[in-house]
DNA sequence: TCATTTATCTGACCTTAGTCAGACAACATG
DNA sequence: CATGTTGTCTGACTAAGGTCAGATAAATGA
């Protein structure tokens, strides 16, 4: 009778089975089965050749075909062959099948925030779903280049600089910390990478460059419910890799002792200590790599 | 692109989906359709009049009635008329059928302890999940009288003293302070009240007599995870529900100060700040209320 | 007692999902 | 250009889930 970890488990698994079966009889009240419902939001989703959406929804290819047809016939879609090869074809919605997407979409929104409302403490409620989200789909995170300006970027500063205020003793500042200029974080001077899971950004890390040998890595930040999956040492990887592809021959970054997992990974991973490079007031420890 | 909560909730729903989905194909390794797997598991469950094993599956009668008659065939379970009103059936697993369950039972477990063991916190983790199912289904929670020296009530009073401990500035030691005696906290003298979500323990409290008009209100305790549902407001309802039940008069209880939700709560409710009424060395507010 | 209600069972029927073999056209390659 | 490969389409088929209209038997209430 103890709540041992597996009854939790399936105590868990047993009410989202319930939210999730409801979320699909929603979708079955716009006169349309399952499958039909889950091709047009694959399409709508940006899915549009149809061995991509054969393969994300894990179809038959006779089943697929039958159901593309219907979806024709309906007006929901139309299809031709893809331009560079004839044999593949691809499924784009009519305005109609816009429509209908757009209507599935608002349902899966009003369900969201139903459950959202209810919840007493929401911000916490969200936190908790990410990290379910991401342990359970954890290996499905993908690095990509943005632009530091970008709002995704934006978010992850914003976050970074948060945790910083509330890490570090002194608390933290960006106007007296040397803000590397966006320029500097994009090609060819630098790079800005973020972690993405499920298309929402988890983490990134800057390159900034000045055009010469060395470069500085700066903004390392990971969303606290995406730590523990190794991410701060893909990343560093990643902007490693796009340091050579830049040319740079030697890497540096400043932290503080406040943060003890990044001082941690860095020392780990080849990063050597060396005296203070900057002004910054914020900094206490100072590393370098040549590549 | 900012990751907003509805996106952040949607991101949630995909990945559970998955993971559902895949114990559901789970399942059909044993060579039964999942509609049959289901009965064999709302039965094994404890579920055995048919009215409410379709009632909880949302079944069709006509489909019910096949679905039994070919676990009937399969010899994993019997029925027989209810001893009470013979239009009624009711359903039991035979000695194959609970060998079935147990193995679906194994899947299930199976399933839950791979996904724990690859999550890099899994104390988070089953916290994060524990607020998830709590908030989805938090209108289920089901008050209980038990036995307060039962193993679920034992799990809530071990919680409810290790959160003194970090809360008061004095710490707790239950040895220091009057612990009531299971005695009193048991009928006819007093009784002890379980919150119980989905068969596990979320909130207790207890009520210690001693046969006379007076009793003492104690150990009201929540789950982190099932705070803001209103379920305090609704432990305190169900034990002064008891108390009239048990011809209490006057009920008393005391607390501290670094349980501001708690004194709120009772003020909120009827309680009338009284002067100090034991020598227990960690409660500083005393309270009575007249039923 | 008799009509009504309740719970299950039965047979007929339908939709959805999914499999499989073969057809066909477009590409790729020697 | 002949050959094999790839991607889609078609028709035939099956399993599973689900609906509906009685049939039956037991309980209930006037």
């Amino acid at each position: 009778m103890r709540p041992d970890s597996i009854a939790r488990f399936r105590r868990f698994a047993r009410a989202v089975t319930a939210e999730v079966g409801a979320l699909d009889s929603s979708f079955l009240g716009r006169g349309r089965p399952l499958g039909a419902a889950r091709v047009v939001n694959a399409i709508g989703a940006g899915r549009t050749d149809v061995a991509e959406i054969r393969a994300y929804l894990g179809l038959d290819s006779g089943l697929m075909s039958r159901l593309l047809r219907s979806l024709e016939e309906e007006g929901l879609l139309t299809t031709e062959p893809h331009p560079d090869d004839a044999r593949r074809r691809v499924a784009r919605l009519t305005e109609a099948g816009q429509r209908e997407y757009s209507a599935y979409e608002d349902l899966s929104d009003a369900r969201a925030s139903a459950l959202l409302a209810r919840a007493p403490r929401s911000e916490e409620l969200l936190r908790a779903m990410d990290l379910v989200a991401l342990t359970l789909g954890g290996d499905r995170i993908a690095i990509e280049e943005a632009d530091p300006r970008s709002e995704a970027a934006r978010f992850c500063l914003e976050a970074y600089y948060g945790e910083l205020a509330r890490r570090l003793e002194t608390g933290f500042d960006v106007k007296l910390s040397c803000d590397p200029e966006a320029e500097a974080m994009v090609r060819p001077r630098g790079t800005f990478l973020l972690a993405i899971a499920d298309g929402l950004p988890v983490g990134c890390v800057g390159l900034k460059g000045g055009g010469g040998p060395v470069a500085e890595v700066k903004r390392l930040w990971i969303d606290p419910a995406a730590r523990g999956f190794g991410l701060a040492r893909r990343l560093m990887q990643a902007v490693e890799d796009a340091a050579r592809d830049l040319s740079i021959a030697v890497l540096r970054l400043d932290t503080n002792i406040a943060l003890p997992e990044a001082l941690a990974l860095y020392r780990r991973t080849g990063w050597v200590e060396i005296a203070r490079f900057n002004d910054d007031p914020y900094p206490d420890h100072f590393f370098e790599k040549a590549l």
